[in-house]
DNA sequence: GACATATTCAAACAACTGTTTCATACTATT
DNA sequence: AATAGTATGAAACAGTTGTTTGAATATGTC
């Protein structure tokens, strides 16, 4: 009974300014915004904690975005337009050799984690929806996971010459995602047990270089393993390995 | 100024009876708060929804606890001493090669989270913890992170000929950690672009030795790499392989 | 049975939440 | 200068939260 509000419920006053001016404290709310939520949660964020340090009023967030969830949805939106998706992409579509694609998109993934200005948003706003969703989950499943997951897929799928619906696949790029995910979903815990961790631009390149040669060694040795005995296998969900 | 009231506001009533009658409203407590704390982690959950599922009266929790947050630490206490540590812990202690030893660990860590019944609760609260950490999670850190994490470490560290300490070590402990816990914290992520996973013992299973050969491929081939120079490096943070 | 203690109950408390209201200031067009 | 539309302000609203209260009931002890 509070979501469906949040178009209905935005008065329509502003729409028609919505791209000529750019409302300062708008913009000032949706920036204060983005970090308040990022690193509170939506629940846990209040809007009087957002508006006092946005030096706004209260009644700001209603008036410019309908209502708090009106808010957070344009944060999210605004934080998924952010350059990191597009590094990612842009790594997946040059034509290299699909090594040095993986290597790439790993590395793109990764930095955009280390820096602490602002694309760290979407990262934490990731963790905390999965933690516990909001409306908002499934516009970040759609818009994030949707158009990058099948494309990795069918990469990795290439690099070990097995379709991008294979159970092997699949594993495969889990893995791969795992061992980056693990940097933001478990960084206090990483931080506990590893001070020295820093995220340096260079520890960060370190730490994608080794995440790529660590992925790269089995999927490699995976394909020369299957290709050598020569059996081109284009069933779905097929085992090419031998069990055990 | 709530979290310090949690112990000094809890009536010492308690005590006496504590490791004496199992009070059945008390327990009762403590295994419906357990499910209801890990789906909508600690702030979210009410204590009146728990209440109510357990069928005992709002002031119960005050009166058993002390507060809200006596009852969260008592969950997380309890959610802790469950036995998926133990297996975990077994499987570290068992004398057979590093090899198979973290093939065993990989498969007891992920087998805990496929089972729905009582220990998935560890997970999705070190999950909520992560995403907005109270005052329980220096206590998860330091129950389930310090003894474990080490220990791992030096497991890895032995199988590549490298000092538990060294940076190499740590981010093949970390790749393999990633690759487990990503099932936990992206589960939502990852059924939505992947419908047929239903964590099945079966797949379960197929999935821990998918980690533990993905993992191991790269661990061996380092090892035999280093070996053939026959150069023991002990010195922290170098890097033994040839960059870029 | 009388008594003290342990436990439960319904009701209320104070604090905080998102949201709304309505008056006021601002800004640009006529 | 007058006016309409835009933006901000202070205050209050209704709902939910964790917590407390004090009476009522159960439980065991003498």
């Amino acid at each position: 009974m509070n979501a469906n509000r949040s178009q209905a419920n935005m008065r329509t006053v502003k729409r028609s300014r919505r791209s000529a001016t750019s409302d300062p404290t708008r913009d000032k709310l949706l920036d204060v915004a983005g970090r308040i939520f990022a690193d509170r949660g939506y629940r846990a964020a209040t809007i009087r904690q957002i508006c006092v340090a946005a030096g706004a009023n209260i009644a700001a967030v209603n008036y410019h975005f309908g209502d708090k969830l009106g808010l957070y949805a344009e944060v999210v939106r605004q934080s998924m337009q952010a350059a990191e998706i597009e590094n990612v992409r842009n790594a997946l579509d040059q034509s290299a050799p699909p090594d040095e694609i993986l290597r790439a998109v790993i590395r793109a993934r990764l930095r955009s984690i280390g820096r602490g200005d602002l694309p760290d948003w979407h990262f934490k706003i990731l963790a905390h929806e999965l933690a516990q969703p909001t409306p908002a989950l499934q516009q970040l499943v759609n818009k994030v996971g949707r158009p990058l997951f099948p494309r990795l897929l069918e990469l990795i799928g290439r690099m070990i010459d097995l379709p991008a619906s294979d159970e092997k696949t699949r594993l495969c790029t889990i893995s791969v995602m795992g061992q980056i995910v693990v940097y933001v979903f478990a960084a206090p815990l990483l931080k506990g047990a590893w001070p020295e961790l820093k995220l340096t631009p260079e520890q960060v390149d370190r730490i994608a270089d080794h995440i790529a040669d660590f992925s790269l060694s089995y999927m490699q040795n995976f394909r020369s393993k299957t290709s050598a005995r020569s059996i081109k296998r284009t069933k779905r969900t097929v085992k090419p390995r031998a069990s055990k």
